[in-house]
DNA sequence: ATGTTTCGTCTACAATTGTCAACGTAAATG
DNA sequence: CATTTACGTTGACAATTGTAGACGAAACAT
């Protein structure tokens, strides 16, 4: 895989993506018309993107009769896991708990998506730590939780 | 609040953000030195941050004794949220779930945000749906399941 | 074989981002 | 008062991103 490439992903581009990976490898063609049909680009932004990406190494042709085959390189699932992994790198340790929270509140989930979690969370309860610090300043650097309002509301 | 702009929070913007959320209203001096502690940015540079922060909204200013305080405009819990969210609303559907799994695998929580955790969840439980259509084609297009490898693995 | 469609590549251009240096002014110091 | 220091503002420049037109070669149609 190509994780380093993965945080390279535009909103754009992930638009692309999503098609490739939900389609499967594709003509130009008939990514073209898919996305069009979500969004209103030109044929020349899309091809665009679509060599940007092919440059990126997260997509690849093969010339099949003729024409390319666009496939993707890297899972969705993958992508999606390190991005937002990446995401939550650069988040203050002491809230990404408030944080799930809230996304989980906000996300659409099946059944089977709240078992695996409660499943995993009652794992993750053992060895939980009491308290996690706030990794927003310089090491050196105490975080006075006077000014940092951290904590719940 | 100013959701748009929080959206606009560039990389480099959150060091910043994070300092100053962290810390409370500062002067530009005290924020250039505890960001050199953790960045290797020029005073220019990181001068240029807080004036694009600014600029955007995402701080304000007060004349203080001669000098500005800088001191923000969003909470930074509100600001996790919407990018956090902001991330997922761009991400499959149906692979939502998995990766709010990952990300709690890969996250350090405390006991108490756990417990939370798990009280969301729970009461998630009885509403949720059993399956979840992947939304990454046009509407009037169906995600034929054969290609769209969302299942589990 | 010749005009036309198709498709990939190249070029382009404005806006944003990461990084800075230089400038002007007000404050502090000798 | 003359000098040095501190700080906010401007301008700058390369790289990336969003968006798209133009070009060239191959494939198809007549």
């Amino acid at each position: 895989m190509n994780p380093e490439k993965v945080s390279e992903i535009t909103p754009s581009e992930w638009e692309v993506m999503r098609i490739i990976w939900t389609k499967g490898p594709s003509h130009s063609r008939e990514l073209i018309d898919l996305i069009q049909r979500k969004r209103d680009w030109t044929e020349s932004t899309i091809k665009t993107l679509l060599g940007r990406l092919v440059k990126k190494g997260l997509l690849e042709t093969n010339k099949v009769e003729r024409k390319f085959v666009y496939s993707t390189t890297v899972g969705e699932l993958d992508a999606m896991n390190l991005t937002s992994q990446q995401l939550f790198d650069h988040l203050c340790a002491m809230k990404k708990g408030q944080t799930l929270v809230n996304l989980i509140v906000h996300t659409n989930l099946t059944k089977n998506d709240v078992q695996k979690l409660l499943t995993v969370l009652q794992k993750k309860e053992q060895t939980a730590p009491d308290t996690i610090a706030c990794d927003c300043l310089p090491n050196d650097e105490d975080c006075t939780t006077d000014n940092c309002e951290c904590e719940e509301k």
